[in-house]
RNA sequence: GCGCCAGUAGCUCAGCUGGAUAGAGCAACUGCCUUCUAAGUAGUAGGUCAUAGGUUCGAAUCCUAUCUGGCGUACCA
């Protein structure tokens, strides 16, 4: 990687500079040296501010520290080093080291910017479980879900490009409160259908909108009652079909969505049965560690010794288990099973994060395994008034209906550009247009725009200049199929083409084109730091930012042209441009066309 | 009240492990298609980085306080 070894090489130039005595009071060297793309391109191609980071400790000018480093970087890779203002490190890499860089990508190919295990940046773990979703099997997913579903198939493939085994789950809640309402509204509304119940007799202050239990009776599954005696028919049996029902349209919709799941993990098979269920051993092991205690009837775990605000519930009066137990008992599952584990929760249960952290430490485990990922609400607005969205009365957009109004890729972009912190305004009538204003075409044409320059090199074309009462003439393509794939197989090492291709550019080619190498030699480290925050959109960032360096790129030099030696050069950065279009686009789950 | 998150251009947001002149997109205005896709691009205009202090060579970025908004504060999940 070039950063890695730019890094190195300014890292030997530091400790020559130690060893001559040349840093001042300085012991010891620093652990890392910053490879920082400079924002000012005048300011050359890679930036290193270490020496004013350093000045302090070694109690001698920057500007000092950056003469002696200066002084051992040689002149290999490269072509000018520069010392500017407080103490800045500016260096241009010569023309060689960026083709051999860019080759790199043809090499790599469909895994440039994935990271080898060993080369992971944290190295505590190897293998990781995302949670996430994990909804109720009691209705349709809304927006949440699907901002959700869309950061965590994205987390989970980026967590792979970036040397970890990652696996996604999903966790559902099926047993507890919300399945006895679901089965007494199923229940009530299979009456109502068979005329046993009149409508105005529905428990709508206890149950599920009846709305929403009538889309379901029409589903194939409730034959498995047909021929009962409905006077039989218990509400449990009711809740398992309409459970079946909501859980099968959800794997559904999610696949849909892009979104797969390694385990569909449900807390009624794993934590509740048995003889002694895992929800009684784990309650059973608290008591025993004197973390948890009785108290009117109820089992309390000590939270407030673990830095909760107050004690916490795991087993109420009546009898049955809250949703922590059963949490508790599930983190302990995948900790047996992970090194590390991630979940995304919506940032209105936050409030549980004291709890569960303080358990899993209050039960011995390391609290640093469990990552929480929270993510803020997405509100709707509509011509700029906000759409009102409750699950009670229904009013409430699915995930199903908004991906058939925008398409996928558009509905994943979206959800998938802003950080998890920030509450999203999805407009809706600005999501419906369905044009130019949506982002994800402005990544996707720079794909398509690669991908038909590399189509015109071998594919025959129509002679426009058509003169009158002249049939259009056919010219052929620029190279064959053929020779354009023996010079992509040959682009795997530097030639000197670029120091002789790109010497006489003019100063907005020169820029546009450096701009653009650049940032196509950074996407494995912009892979490592996205993976480092668990933060996809930094990856939709850095594509959005690729793209528009293609599109400038594209403006100022014309690729295929009379000069050879030009030709071959501008192809490899379109080539290399589409390969790392694709990858990225493909860390997101968003399709990368060929033509648009 | 307490806790978490946010506040950057008219709107939507980047930039936040401190670095050089704070950036995009949309909206407005002016250009660029007989040449690889104009779903593009070049430019103009638009900013007390919520406010006030502090930390230091340097702060949108770190600390403290305040203001505004969202969320949470259950023997619900």
């Amino acid at each position: 990687m070039l950063k890695q070894r730019i890094e190195n090489i300014v890292r030997d130039a530091l400790a020559k500079s130690l060893e001559q005595g040349k840093l001042g009071q300085l012991e010891t060297l620093p652990d890392s040296v910053a490879v920082d793309l400079p924002k000012n391109p005048e300011h050359g191609d890679k930036a290193i501010s270490i020496a004013m980071k350093l000045s302090k400790e070694a109690k001698i000018a920057p500007r000092m520290i950056a003469e002696a480093i200066a002084a051992e970087l040689g002149s290999e890779i490269f072509s000018k080093v520069d010392i500017a203002g407080p103490g800045f490190i500016n260096l241009t890499l010569n023309w060689d080291l960026l083709e051999e860089s860019i080759a790199e990508i043809f090499s790599l190919d469909l895994d440039y910017g994935r990271i080898a295990k060993n080369d992971r940046a944290d190295k505590s773990f190897e293998t990781v479980i995302v949670e996430y979703v994990s909804a109720n099997p009691t209705g349709d997913l809304h927006l949440g879900h699907g901002r959700q579903a869309v950061l965590g198939s994205a987390l989970v493939d980026l967590l792979r490009w970036a040397g970890y085994d990652a696996s996604s789950e999903f966790y559902i809640n099926d047993a507890g409160v919300q399945m006895g309402k679901l089965a007494a509204s199923a229940r009530q509304a299979i009456l109502i259908k068979a005329g046993e119940l009149e409508e105005s007799g529905y428990d709508a202050e206890n149950n599920y909108p009846l709305a929403a239990m009538k889309e379901i009776l029409f589903d194939e599954k409730w034959q498995a009652i047909d021929n009962q005696d409905l006077s039989s028919v218990t509400a449990d049996d009711c809740g398992k079909i309409a459970k079946e029902i909501f859980l099968e349209s959800q794997k559904e919709i999610l696949k849909v969505a892009g979104t797969e799941f390694e385990c569909w993990y449900s807390e009624l098979e794993n934590l509740h049965q048995g003889e002694t269920t895992k929800v009684d051993a784990i309650c059973q092991k608290m008591l025993e560690a004197g973390i948890a205690y009785e108290n009117e009837g109820a089992l309390w775990f000590k939270a407030t010794e673990f830095g909760d605000e107050r004690d916490r519930v795991l087993r109420k009066t009546d009898g049955y288990y809250t949703y922590l137990a059963a949490d508790l008992a599930y983190h302990q599952d995948k900790l047996s099973r992970s090194d590390k584990l991630i979940n995304l929760w919506g940032a209105d249960h936050h409030g549980q994060i004291p709890g569960v952290m303080g358990a899993l430490e209050a039960l011995g485990e390391d609290p640093k395994r469990l990552e929480i990922v929270l993510m803020q609400m997405v509100s709707l607005t509509k011509g700029g008034e906000e759409v009102k969205m409750s699950k009670r009365t229904g009013n409430f957009v699915t995930v199903r209906e908004l991906i058939e109004e925008v398409g996928v890729d558009a509905f994943r972009y979206f959800l998938l550009e802003s950080q998890p912190n920030n509450r999203i305004v999805f407009d809706l009538e600005l999501a419906t247009k369905q044009d130019k204003d949506n982002p994800v075409y402005y990544v996707q044409y720079a794909h398509a725009r690669c991908c038909g320059i590399l189509r015109n090199l071998t594919e025959k074309q129509v002679d426009q200049t058509e003169l009158p009462g002249n049939t259009l003439a056919v010219a052929d393509g620029i190279m064959t199929e053929a020779e354009l794939d023996h010079y992509f197989k040959a682009f795997t090492s530097a030639t000197g083409l670029y120091s002789r291709a790109f010497a006489n550019l003019n100063p907005e080619q020169h820029k546009s084109t450096k701009a653009l190498i650049l940032a196509l030699l950074n996407f494995p480290e912009e892979v490592k730091d996205a993976a480092a925050s668990y933060s996809p959109y930094k990856i939709a960032n850095y594509i959005k930012e690729l793209a528009a360096l293609f599109h400038q790129f594209y403006t100022h030099n014309r690729v295929i042209n009379d000069d050879a030696e030009l030709m071959k050069a501008r192809i490899s950065l379109v080539a290399a441009s589409q390969k790392v279009l694709r990858n990225g686009l493909g860390i997101l789950g968003i399709t990368a066309p060929e033509r648009m």
